[in-house]
DNA sequence: CGGGCTTTGCAACAAAAGTTGCGTTAAGGT
DNA sequence: ACCTTAACGCAACTTTTGTTGCAAAGCCCG
């Protein structure tokens, strides 16, 4: 849950691990996941390789160690006071978090670490059901207020508003822009509140 | 184009290169990219790993070569009278060939390896552009028959109907099964049919 | 059916990735 | 302040991955 070295959480243990977990994101920002070298990360952060291998056993556990830490922040949910303009919103998030210079390769990285290995795709699953369930408020809002039909399934919408972004950004490779993310949003709205997500 | 080894396209150099194809694919579906090597590829075809490195350069061309092939093989559009069942037959062709116990690791073997590296990037997003081209004569048969409103941008429904499934199957990391397929087609064709895709 | 040229196999090599044993360092409790 | 022991650094080693030079094999053209 902590990360490694949970045993001896004292000051050399937490400066190398800092200094390892800093490593990691800037070499995933510069390179991706696949050019992430526990060698690299360890020349990186003036940790010596043995204790990187020793810690986090191989660059699977150092993206699943980064993903947790990056799980933990805090997000803002739109409320715009339409749900329309929310569910844009959202997906305007997510678009501008890929187009960032920074967040962007890291977070391509961390689903790419995803697809291919169990650890980092656990760890993004459950980023994932995190902010689902906090985006999930939005929807609520909306059923309240009379915008969308009751029983409306939340994370259905949710999903419908940000899928299409993630569907380009990576399986078709088709680039994404503000325009597209508003079509997304909207859409997602326009369904949801045809009833298509009501259980 | 037509893959490595084409200045003789003979029966050797045609041999090898099928032994090679059809043992990336049996190694794909055995132990995904991630699990895939060059050694392993060459041990299997009975081709030595030197030809293999010499042709392929890496899992990568493997890969693109292998996903060239793929999208060479036809697909059937689904037609079964109205838009909606169009749709929802779209997003059932998806899951279950993602349920398919030979077709599914192949095929996420393909996104994995295209999220990645740039070669099978390029490969997978022609492969999807073709699909996507084959996909829009639902769109377009829907608009002729006044199901859906003029000017419906044909791709973008389609994307709509599928984006959903790759999204939870890549990122979110959860289950897809028919009733999840029916939502996303019938999702939509309800936001297309409220003109959330018109131009 | 023969000679030139491409492609393959082979072995030896080079580089990168990962492992192990052991001595040293420094937390954290007493 | 001191002692126990987790965590680290270091060097040597093994394994895996990728490369190169050269000779043998076989396709394709005349």
């Amino acid at each position: 849950m902590t990360g490694p070295g949970t045993v001896r959480p004292g000051g050399r243990t937490a400066r190398t691990r800092e200094a390892v977990r800093e490593a990691t994101l800037a070499e995933l920002a510069e390179h991706g996941y696949q050019g992430l070298t526990v060698d690299n990360v360890a020349a990186r952060s003036g940790v010596h390789k043995t204790t990187v291998y020793r810690r986090w056993g191989s660059a699977e556990g150092l993206v699943a160690d980064a993903l947790e830490l990056a799980a933990a922040e805090p997000w803002p949910v739109p409320d715009t006071g339409s749900a329309e303009g929310d569910l844009r919103a959202l997906a305007r998030l997510v678009q501008s978090g890929f187009a960032d210079a920074e967040q962007g390769p890291v977070a391509a990285a961390f689903v790419a670490a995803a697809v291919q290995n169990p650890g980092a795709a656990k760890a993004l699953h459950t980023f994932f059901a995190r902010r689902h369930e906090d985006a999930a408020a939005v929807v609520d809002r909306a059923v309240e207020r009379g915008e969308l039909p009751a029983g409306t399934d939340s994370a259905e919408v949710v999903r419908a508003a940000v899928a299409p972004l993630y569907y380009r950004l990576f399986i078709t490779g088709e680039r994404i822009d503000e325009a597209v993310a508003d079509r997304a949003g909207s859409a997602a709205f326009a369904a949801a509140r045809a009833g298509a997500f009501t259980r």
